[in-house]
DNA sequence: CTAGGGTTAG
């Protein structure tokens, strides 16, 4: 008992005493007396006493005296603090009388075990009674159940009565309720709490700073970091663990380096975890070298820190290094764990190498570590990427199928390989089993979809995004536009468009909607959604300003074309790139406006690349103008003489004209550069009469 | 009595 009990012997010897000396029975010890030891075993989380309590209330009686009915809902606080939470629940729904100590208790004992559903009812249950009112701590545990259950609208109202109630104020309210918004994704609701408190603790900014990474959020951590440093808030080692990453993510060297010195000049490294952190953003970072200097001065070696390097030198395709480390790590004791295995097949995935991935396969197999999901997962992808979709489906095979995860690598494999139908059956496969797909899904699936461009399919898919909601995603909602304009059916592709609200409209899902008209010809079409778009204060970018540059070229609408280039070169001109003056070149020049076009070319602010010159050959080709195809060949032959294309149309030119002489030279000078062996020299020579 | 923290994968 001592040893359990730790410092709390006295309660033990109070109830060893109290048992062996006085009779059994109710009378015996009075009800406040029982109360107090009810209260000190829960509070000593000590099992082995409420155990015996719990004994002695059955067999005394105590609990049928009118008194003393609460005893037993105090008796389920004690196991509950005692880590037997089913035998508390069980004694708690048969209390007849429940105090307010338990009530907290139960709660508290519900959301840390992760049972925040039944924490949530019996705290609806508590204010429905009406008889306690929930304070400081009871608030934090019921936020944090909110959140565990994913409820944001529940965990507003509970904020809301923590405000009504006084605790608004409260500091643990408060933290949880930051941890709470960001555990749901509402950086915002989190910034309202933050920004309203009067003293925000060291917990509140690192809540703030790990939540807001979690939530896609990488800049808005380092700001707050940069705020909190230069505020002269204290941090300390869950800061610098909440940050590092942040760094990495978004390869700030400087700021992490800065972190680092910080780390140094507080003392922080003590932690593994910290110096972990350290290893990981150089890591990201591509600093090998400085990651390599962090990792040799740590002692202590852990799994993660061997797993970080080694994942490491796999990112950077030294898989020489990463498999020394690995056997390294062994040596000096640590095993490896179906982390750092994943770690390594995905090294040889991207290689790839597929003999050193079966090496690792048949290792998995003796370290039992091959029915791991990220170890499957990993074998899946390596294999798919090796091209060898029949072990990628014999590993998928063998998986517990239940999770998402090797779904999604089968999934992505089958689109690898140009498997565009098996893919689309493996969904519906994936659904029929019950598996929930998620975003990761519906990024490699919707491009098959695409590929096939099945309108019965895309309608299916269709439905099956309104029902599931994931429709409301911008990017999945893009995805099925892209689908419908490659159906050909750019009426429903519109139609899902539109459906998107103006707000969640983003540049590409703008993108692909004229990209769809541009392919099918609509420039007119494509040209007013372009202007739509920067109306709605959408920023244009290269992408956008090539598909409608295209379109215009493809719908021969030169003067449209002309001015949207214009438009460009006035609003966006750091924009401009090759191919936009290819573009434009290709339509000027199919319209014959061949003097126009070379000038646009003499005026471009960098170099002209082949592909501008090839677009001007290739219009002269066609009005069959001598002067500028000769300016623009000469450009050719110099940039890339061993394309044929260029002799040939150089040569049709003359051979138009009756030149054969020129016509003659041409294929000469291609003769020269040792492409006659090529088949295409031919062409000249069959437009040449007998 | 309470709150925040690292490594893989999609």
């Amino acid at each position: 008992m001592i040893h359990e009990c730790g410092q709390f012997l006295p309660l033990s010897t109070t109830l060893t005493y109290l048992l062996s000396s006085a009779a059994p029975g109710p009378k015996s010890i009075s009800v406040t007396r029982w109360q107090t030891l009810l209260y000190n075993s829960a509070n000593a989380k000590c099992i082995r006493t409420t155990k015996q309590l719990h004994a002695y209330t059955i067999t005394s009686g105590l609990l049928l005296s009118p008194k003393s009915t609460h005893l037993l809902s105090l008796l389920a606080s004690a196991y509950a603090l005692g880590g037997q939470i089913v035998v508390a629940r069980y004694l708690f729904d048969k209390s007849p009388d429940r105090t307010f100590f338990s009530y907290k208790t139960m709660i508290r004992m519900c959301a840390e075990d992760g049972s925040s559903h039944k924490a949530l009812k019996l705290f609806a249950e508590m204010l429905e009674s009406g008889r306690y009112k929930p304070d400081n701590y009871t608030f934090p545990f019921v936020v944090r159940a909110c959140g565990d259950s994913l409820l944001p609208q529940l965990g507003t109202a509970v904020h809301g009565l923590a405000l009504v109630s006084g605790y608004g104020s409260d500091t643990f309210t408060a933290n949880c309720l930051l941890a709470m918004y960001m555990n749901v994704g509402d950086r915002e609701g989190a910034k309202r709490v933050f920004d309203a408190m009067e003293e925000p603790t060291i917990v509140s900014w690192n809540t703030m700073i790990s939540g807001y990474f979690r939530n896609d959020s990488a800049k808005e951590a380092l700001m707050l970091f940069r705020k909190m440093v230069d505020g002269g808030v204290e941090t300390d080692a869950a800061t610098v663990v909440s940050v590092l990453p942040a760094c990495g993510f978004l390869k700030d060297l400087e700021l992490g380096r800065e972190v680092h010195l910080l780390v140094i000049k507080k003392g922080l490294g003590k932690k593994v975890s910290v110096r972990n952190a350290l290893v990981d953003m150089y890591v990201k970072c591509g600093k090998m070298d400085e990651a390599r200097s962090v990792f040799d001065k740590i002692i202590e070696k852990d799994v993660v820190t061997w797993t970080t390097m080694i994942h490491g030198y796999s990112l950077n395709g030294d898989i020489r290094s990463a498999l020394g480390l690995c056997q390294l790590m062994q040596f000096e004791g640590v095993k490896p764990n179906a982390v750092t295995l994943a770690s390594l097949l995905a090294s040889c995935a991207n290689l790839p190498n597929l003999k050193l991935g079966k090496c690792l396969h048949g290792w998995a197999l003796r370290q039992r570590l091959e029915s791991d999901v990220n170890v499957e997962t990993a074998l899946i992808d390596l294999y798919a990427k090796c091209k060898c979709m029949r072990l990628s489906f014999k590993v998928f095979f063998k998986t517990s199928k239940t999770r998402t995860v090797p779904w999604n690598a089968i999934l992505s494999g089958c689109i690898y390989n140009v498997l565009a139908e098996e893919a689309i059956e493996l969904f519906r496969e994936m659904l029929l089993e019950g598996v929930k797909p998620n975003d990761a899904t519906f990024k490699s699936l919707l491009p098959a979809f695409a590929v096939q461009a099945d309108m019965q399919q895309a309608m299916s898919l269709h439905s099956y995004l309104i029902r599931s909601g994931f429709i409301l995603r911008t990017e999945i909602a893009t995805g099925l536009v892209d689908i419908y304009c490659k159906c050909g059916n750019l009426k429903s592709g519109h139609r899902v468009f539109s459906g998107v609200p103006l707000k969640k409209r983003d540049i590409v899902l703008w993108s692909a909607l004229i990209a769809g008209y541009g392919t099918h010809g609509h420039g007119e079409i494509v040209l007013s959604l372009f202007y739509d778009m920067v109306q709605s204060g959408i920023r244009p970018n290269e992408v956008t300003f090539t598909s409608v540059l295209h379109a215009c070229s493809h719908a021969g609408m030169v003067d449209d074309g002309l001015s949207l280039f214009n438009f460009i070169y006035g609003s966006f001109p750091l924009c401009l790139r090759t191919n936009h003056y290819t573009c434009m070149v290709d339509l000027l020049g199919r319209a014959g406006r061949l003097e126009e076009a070379h000038e646009l070319i003499k005026s471009m602010p960098f170099q002209p690349s082949p592909t501008v010159w090839g677009a001007l050959l290739g219009a002269c080709a066609i009005h069959e103008n001598v002067e500028l195809g000769e300016e623009a060949a000469k450009w050719l032959f110099e940039l890339e003489p061993a394309n044929t294309g260029n002799y040939v149309l150089m040569g049709n030119i003359y051979a138009a004209l009756g030149r054969w002489k020129d016509a003659e030279n041409v294929r000469h000078r291609m003769n020269e550069v040792g492409l006659l062996k090529s088949p295409a020299h031919s062409v000249i020579e069959v437009r040449k009469p007998a």
